[in-house]
DNA sequence: GAAAAGTAGACAGTTTGCTTGTCTAAATAG
DNA sequence: CTATTTAGACAAGCAAACTGTCTACTTTTC
């Protein structure tokens, strides 16, 4: 029941992940966007989408509206978002990125990309693929939350 | 050069991880460990090394002396690490497992196991050792910091 | 062996990211 | 038209991190 290679899988995955985020993090700021968290870039990405409102980012980032208030807020003042009024509820806005938002989800997807281009080099093409499958079967879909 | 399936397994590797440590955090408290936080379980894991100071914490989870300081000070409290004077150091202490401490830990590793069990039962036993040697082979050693 | 420099950890204050609670204005259901 | 829900703002509070400063102890250097 308690085989012992599975808390070695476990922590390999928590230490992969971190490495990733921090490889993701360190490219980003060294293509210019040094003001962003990783928690912007998974807001980016769903505002990218295209027509989400500041209750959309939180329920998408797993917290409060309140939080993704804020958030957004900061993203603006940074110029990475704008706001619209929504044209049919003059309550809510809707959220879109400016050009500089789209500049820094695309160096996000090239930090993430660069990194995992490694992993691809490391293990070889077959192997590489093995590893994109098990991932794609194990991973259920849900919100990307900056957990932990 | 910009393979259009990296993002995706970075972002399943961020997703994995992610529900990793939820499931870890739900299991952990399940079994009646509920005042526990990830960065705790890591503590441990360092801690249980034997021998560690509070510096040594610090360093470990990535964070100042300071807040390590601080998060040791609420597992003492809460019984998980007790602290002995360090026999050549007189300024350090050495920290160290109580019976709670090291059945928390081990819930933790339970939890965890279980959480890759349910890997290894949708893979099969053949995807999931390529999963398994795949994670060791690009992740590199270091420390479990509690990134982002 | 004494003076200087370095280190372990405590104490205090600040920032930050998130929370809950409350409020408004607007939309929708009855 | 009234009642309920909803989008988002405002405010206060919490907790985990940070920097800065301090004391006590060790180690290094002369």
């Amino acid at each position: 029941m308690d085989a012992p290679g599975n808390w070695l899988v476990a922590t390999d995955t928590l230490l992969l992940a971190a490495q990733l985020v921090d490889a993701i993090q360190e490219g980003v700021a060294r293509r210019g966007f040094a003001d962003v968290r990783p928690a912007h870039g998974f807001a980016f990405v769903c505002i990218s989408g295209g027509d989400a409102t500041i209750a959309d980012v939180g329920e998408y980032l797993g917290i409060t509206k309140q939080a993704a208030a804020q958030l957004v807020r900061q993203l603006e003042e940074r110029g990475y978002v704008t706001r619209r009024p929504h044209p049919l509820d003059a309550r809510a806005s809707l959220l879109g990125l400016t050009a500089r938002g789209a500049a820094c989800t695309r160096a996000a997807e090239e930090a993430a990309a660069d990194a995992v281009e490694r992993w691809r080099a490391q293990l070889g093409a077959a192997r590489f693929g093995h590893l994109q499958q098990a991932l794609r079967a194990v991973v259920r879909p849900g919100p990307l939350r900056p957990a932990w």
